[in-house]
DNA sequence: GGTCTGCAGCTTTTT
DNA sequence: GCTGCAGACC
């Protein structure tokens, strides 16, 4: 029996409400998650079987956790819900039925890489110059048209129907033809084809309405038009449709979402329910009246007026910096200032508008030695030889799938250049085949007999992993693509730092696919590739509760932390130029800040620099016009408008001025000569290693006085491994040293070579034989 | 025909 | 600071 009085009055009747159409408005902060997950609960409760709810989140963490909750309230059987995203509901109604719609079952999900890849084979083809038609350009068009519900004739239609726009057309139209060839389906796709499943095929639409009959769908205000279709598509029956959102939250109008589903929901449900939540048990008094004052600005908004029982808290500080290092500097030591205070690092998140602006935060966290980990930016499933493997494991789980089929035919290296490669597929399209149909049997695609060698010995490699396909578990093939393609020996043989790292990532892959077999003991190589496609690295975050989080705004929504900085508060950044004359566009910016600003418990620091050097050239800008939106009285040492370059001191007694007098060394006054030799002389510090850092140092550690970035500890972050692990600084070790290895168990350093950031540890393992590391990236831990 | 090296251009937010 | 491309080299 789940207990009610857990709820405040409001929360309780939109989880009573169980029958018809209801709007849950709910403020930032305000129990949306709970009234969610208690809905479901009291739903079983009733009687209602679990497998006839459906619950809709917009990210796959959200889903989990929601999963979980609901699993605590309402006992396993609530396992039979479908809890998940949009994207992951419609990919696997589409497992079950897409060949209705003329596609194989073991259709691909390509990602945005696989789009431009695809892209700009269309434009060769077409012979358009991609000068002149930009691939990111027609992605987005065809992203936007495919959001739209729009077919590429229809897009033209209701375009200008220009030469230009004739010319897209035609890209268009073979884009979707290749895909339909490689049997492949884009992100907007899986909604697309989804809706055409289900609006052409009664009988399955018939068994999705009667099977969910109470659907959920959270953070309603970014759904986008297929979204909004398909929920009134699945919903109209039963009409048991809860939809929980809020419209201040909507950030995601540059992807599709339509504001108005929200908005207008009482529109098209005329008998629908309306609650809103008002009371927000997140932020302290002062944070919120801020989120309040700022999302005031904007017009068309649901009436809606947050309130908190909490105590004031602390007023918001601001800090003016002179550049961009100013500011991170600024930040990294205030950080590390409230964790001396005992504050969690995990409570910390530094929010900021672009990914490119991570960069010199981190550069600031490192010289501090305080653990951080970055969100976002590139990821893990990005990185150029998780790719390559994971593109070996897609075309042999889809041999259709030329895309991937080319990205592996030559790599590693097994001279088969790209004149062969156009050769063979010429041959393959001339005969309907695939590339990899055409690669296992080149001998009439007229190829030189060097050529030919060369692709025999790829088909016949490629046929032999095929049979392996069906007898293994994912980690086990995934175990002999490598051996098979002899991927890691060539790096091996390369046997430079690069090559190491590359290395590295793959032993994460591995790890990533055991940990995904720890969770799903039956998963086949097509579930994991799934997993893949649709999970992002933001998914993966409560593994960090040791590290401060750095992480674009966007990233941040649904997630709470106590103590938030917001960086870059500058016009021009945030609100980004381009939004600025845009009247829809900053409100969507500013809902962005509410949202940023919304996501502090207790203390919220903004900061803006006076000039920072941004996309290579350095720009001036003036505070960003959501800070003059929240009141003076509101801030500490609060300051005007455009006061110039001056770095404003924190007024007397006030709390910012204790706040920072005791951070680690004081931010040192602007000195252009200095900044401008910045960054010299610390060594070859590689940035890309270091999103992968984490916990990277010893608690205690103090920060050292001149920061010799070799030396830091423990670069890399183990992919799924266990959270919180400190590693010991690698430029320690000595020959004999006993080490541990996450992947290769324990071992014994036999041998040193290399200087300084070249280094390179060579250790014997137990049973695995001899591994070499690149001695500033080895997660190698010493044991005594 | 394949591979390697050096240089230019580009960077909003993401399921 | 990474990717893509052109040109040189094998």
């Amino acid at each position: 029996m789940i207990n009610l009085t857990d709820l405040n009055p409001m929360q309780r009747l939109a989880v009573e409400n169980t029958e018809g159409p209801l709007l849950v408005l709910a403020g930032a902060g305000s129990g949306k998650t709970r009234v969610l997950t208690y809905r479901v609960a009291r739903l079983m409760e009733n009687g209602v079987p679990a497998w006839k709810i459906l619950a809709i989140t917009f990210t796959n963490k959200a889903a989990r956790e929601m999963k979980d909750r609901v699993l605590q309230l309402a006992g396993p059987e609530a396992e039979e819900c479908w809890i998940s995203t949009f994207h992951a509901c419609c990919s696997r109604i589409l497992r079950r039925d897409i060949e209705k719609l003329g596609y194989k079952r073991s259709f691909t999900i390509y990602d945005e890489d696989d789009r431009m890849t695809v892209l700009k084979q269309c434009l060769k083809a077409l012979q358009m110059d991609e000068k002149q038609f930009p691939p990111k350009a027609l992605r987005a068009v065809i992203s936007d048209a495919k959001n739209k519900l729009l077919t590429p004739e229809e897009w033209f239609q209701q375009s200008d129907r220009s030469f230009r726009d004739r010319k897209t057309l035609e890209a268009f139209q073979r884009y979707e033809t290749v895909l339909k060839e490689n049997n492949a389906l884009d992100f907007d796709d899986l909604l697309v084809k989804t809706l055409q499943l289900l609006a052409d095929n009664p009988p399955v639409l018939e068994y999705y309405r009667d099977k969910f009959s109470y659907i959920l769908v959270d953070e309603y205000q970014d759904t986008n038009a297929a979204q909004y279709e398909l929920v009134k598509l699945l919903a109209s029956q039963s009409r048991n449709l809860c939809v929980v959102g809020d419209d201040d939250q909507s950030i995601y109008g540059w992807r599709g979402a339509d504001i108005r589903n929200i908005l207008y929901f009482e529109k098209d449900f005329p008998d629908a329910r309306v609650v809103k939540l008002e009371q927000n048990y997140r932020s302290t008094g002062n944070i919120l009246d801020a989120a309040n004052q700022v999302i005031a600005h904007n017009a068309g908004r649901k009436e809606k007026a947050l309130w908190t029982e909490a105590e004031e808290g602390e007023r918001v500080a601001l800090y003016r910096a002179l550049d961009e290092r100013d500011e991170a500097t600024f930040i990294a030591q205030m950080a590390e200032k409230l964790i001396r205070g005992g504050e969690r690092p995990g409570e910390i998140a530094v929010l900021y508008r672009t990914n490119a602006q991570s960069r010199v935060l981190e550069e600031a966290f490192v010289r501090l030695g305080t653990p951080y980990r970055v969100y976002g930016g590139l990821k893990f499933y990005d990185r150029k030889e998780v790719k390559d493997l994971i593109a070996y494991m897609r075309v042999l789980a889809n041999p259709d799938d030329d895309v991937s089929c080319r990205r592996v035919i030559n790599e590693p290296r097994r001279s088969i250049g790209e004149s062969t490669v156009d050769a063979l597929a010429a041959y393959a399209a001339e005969n309907g085949i695939s590339l990899l149909a055409a690669a296992m049997a080149p001998e009439d695609a007229g190829l030189s007999s060097r050529a030919r060698a060369a692709v025999s010995g790829f088909g016949e490699l490629m046929l032999s992993l095929t049979e392996q396909l069906y007898e293994s578990a994912p980690d086990r093939f995934l175990e002999e693509i490598i051996q098979q393609t002899g991927y890691v020996k060539a790096l091996e043989e390369a046997r430079d730092d690069e090559s190491m790292n590359r290395i590295e990532n793959i032993h994460e892959l591995q790890g990533a696919v055991a940990e995904f077999m720890r969770l799903n003991p039956e998963g086949t190589v097509q579930d994991f590739l799934e997993n893949v496609a649709l999970v992002t690295d933001i998914d993966g975050m409560e593994e960090s509760r040791g590290a401060v989080t750095l992480m674009t705004l966007h990233s941040a929504k649904g997630l709470e932390f106590d103590c938030v900085f917001l960086a870059g508060m500058e016009d021009g950044i945030f609100p980004l130029s381009r939004a600025m004359d845009e009247p829809e566009q900053l409100e969507e910016e500013r809902r962005l800040c509410y949202v940023g600003i919304t996501r502090a418990r207790k203390r919220l620091f903004l900061s803006c620099a006076a000039q920072r050097l941004l996309y290579n050239s350095r720009s001036c800008n003036p505070p960003s016009q959501f800070i003059s939106e929240i009141p003076p009285r509101l801030i500490q040492g609060a300051v005007a408008r455009g006061a110039g370059p001056m770095r404003i001191a924190p007024a007397p007694g006030q709390g910012m001025r204790t706040s920072w007098r005791g951070a680690p060394e004081p931010t040192r006054a602007y000195n252009p000569r200095e900044a401008r030799s910045y960054g010299r002389d610390e060594g070859p510090y590689n940035p890309r290693a270091a999103r992968v850092t984490e916990d990277s140092r010893p608690r205690d550690a103090a920060a050292p006085k001149k920061p010799d970035l070799s030396s830091i500890p423990g670069l890399r972050k183990g992919f799924g491994g266990p959270p919180d692990r400190e590693v010991a600084s690698v430029n320690l070790f000595r020959v004999g040293d006993r080490v541990s290895h996450r992947i290769f168990g324990e071992g014994t350093v036999v041998e040193l070579s290399g200087e300084g950031a070249g280094q390179k540890v060579r250790v014997r393992f137990e049973g695995k034989g001899e591994k070499l590391f690149a001695a500033n990236a080895a997660p190698l831990t010493k044991i005594r």
